[in-house]
DNA sequence: CGGTTCAATGTTAGCGCTAACATCCATTGT
DNA sequence: ACAATGGATGTTAGCGCTAACATTGAACCG
């Protein structure tokens, strides 16, 4: 069966170009160019005649040509440190639906929390000349630092706040930490084990630490941390949570890092018929849908996911259209969710 | 505080040409890019002048000049129905992953289900000369199917198995569907319903639930379907869970279109104290971790979705090598994952 | 020792489009 | 009636790079 030929032709079946459509509309190419990018500068009879013609010869603009010749393209680089983590793939989204509905495309960039690679991405979406760029944190590799500072176009640092290069958009982990440590101890809890999962990689998780650490320590409590060393999920939550047990017998809550850790913790608590919060009370950060749908509702830090998305767009198309700038960074904020857990 | 200029200069401080670099390393244009993109053609002290000249004047190379010249881009068109969808993500961690290593850069699209935005988005990306485009699904619109057809470069089209235009990597639902309803039917359930979202859109929950019919036909039995209107999310399987036992009472299963509605369902039923699988059992699709974890472990179909992106991925790049077709679709298959749901 | 070969490098001519300026011609004011 | 105006369209010259062909010169041969 198998035929070693490709199945399809490979002609470089020549698309039409702008100049087919010129001489089938009798125009000069420069109007077909103009009623493609400035319709309200051609006459409406012309310029019915190029739309008929571009139909005609089934002409589909080539963006690489364009973008060279003015210098400008229509695509925004996105550079996120995961995209198995569902917190990202949200921003994105909001990223990408304000983008697309003004005619921008979205260069997707993974770094895996890797400093090195995020450089190397950003060196290569640079060549690409893109029409502003989107990345992830304030924190980046000396090289890359000055590479994006050299850049002419827009650069929105996304997540957390503090110095950035050009425009911010997210939310002070460290005031988040704070936060659901304060939480915590309205609620009682002396004894808190903070628990996340690479953090020597999530310094934004380190941040949200900190916080949490001043609290403890204004209330003269410890601030126990365990750091597991797997990635960030269900299954990790649920180890933690042993290890917790086992070598923190008389803790009585834990401030997970993120939701996915609490919970696979709180999940796995229901497995073993550990009482929570009554033996021992669980909380997260993020926000996740899924933490409204467990018995009892995980207690969590709503970050405004999508809307650092649409804020970030926002930011970086007024700037695209000359509107005055955005000065200082946006807090998009976050909310407690109280929920059973704690 | 609000200044209203511009807090960065807008100087099109021209970044250095390759021209530049030939000029620093004294040799001519045409060497600088074959020490760029033929390295091996070079003598190797020429390459060393010139590396070390790239890097004096922090020479970064124009992509669009070179995709224009050289009619081939790095990068890979990717369009998917939806990005809130952890399928989907999973399935674009899977491209990245195969693609970057391999240089190329991706760019996304989304359709938000809808053939018209898929036709768009086919026709804006086809004029960024990609290098091979990744499509989710057989189904187009005819004006979406031409356009492909034309189109010279490699296609896949991903998620499901049939009638390709090109490259095609995925499962069959059909199958998948007759698969699950098998399964709860050796368990001994008769009445069975099948519940799912906006299944307008999603044909591939429709091609599932074809199979669900069929094995319950042959039994003799009915297959009462339920389509919900919301998105298919937690909250909506909460809701057709209520839904189910309010209108079938004497429904003993139900085979959910994925795992975010069982799971939901799940959950719902946990929180009302409703036996899982005693009074009522509960089946999903798609293999997702949460289900793992919950209680009881959630029945499932494990749909290989990194897996698709890889092999989807390895496809293209086989035919960009050169390299002997593939013929025919690659079924990635899908496995059975019975928990205690059912 | 002239001729052949081949690896290394250079020259030329675009890729398809748009910026910038040039031209044309219908309208307007005096 | 004629200059001034300004909207519609055209001409020219690249954008930065690479394909294709051209040239160079060192190594090798009979």
């Amino acid at each position: 069966m198998a035929d070693t030929s490709s199945r399809r032709p490979r002609r470089r079946a020549k698309q039409p170009t702008i100049a087919e459509v010129a001489r089938e509309a009798g125009v000069s190419a420069i109007t077909v160019s103009r009623v493609l990018n400035t319709p309200e500068s051609v006459r409406e009879t012309t310029r019915r005649r190029v739309e008929a013609a571009i139909e005609t010869v089934g002409y589909v603009p080539n963006r690489l040509a364009g973008s060279l010749a003015s210098a400008q393209s229509r695509f925004i680089a996105v550079i996120v440190p995961s995209l198995s983590n569902i917190v990202f793939t949200e921003v994105i989204q909001g990223l990408q639906a304000t983008f697309e509905a003004r005619g921008y495309q979205i260069l997707l960039g993974n770094t895996d929390y890797d400093l090195q690679r995020e450089d190397q991405l950003v060196s290569t979406f640079l060549g690409w000349s893109p029409a502003a760029l989107v990345i992830t944190g304030l924190r980046h590799s000396e090289a890359c630092g000055r590479r994006l500072r050299q850049w002419e176009g827009p650069i929105v640092e996304i997540m957390e706040l503090g110095t950035a290069i050009d425009l911010n958009v997210g939310l002070d982990h460290l005031k988040a930490g704070r936060c659901m440590a304060g939480h915590l101890r309205e609620r009682g809890y002396r004894r808190v084990v903070y628990v996340g999962a690479q953090m020597a990689r999530d310094y934004r998780a380190r941040l949200r630490y900190e916080g949490h650490c001043e609290v403890l320590a204004a209330a003269g409590l410890e601030a126990p941390l365990l750091d597991m060393d797997q990635l960030g999920q269900f299954e990790t939550g649920a180890r933690a949570l042993d290890q917790v047990l086992a070598t923190h017998p008389e803790a009585e809550a834990i401030h997970f890092a993120n939701d996915d850790l609490a919970t696979g913790a709180l999940l796995h608590a229901n497995r073993l018929g550990i009482a929570v919060p009554q033996r021992i009370a669980i909380a997260g950060f993020n926000g996740l849908a899924i933490g409204q749908h467990v018995t009892p509702r995980l207690t969590s830090i709503a970050s405004p996911r999508e809307r650092i998305g649409r804020r970030a767009a926002q930011a970086v198309l007024a700037r695209l259209d000359g509107e005055a700038a955005v000065d200082g960074p946006l807090d998009v904020g976050f909310t407690l969710m109280a929920g059973e857990s704690t």
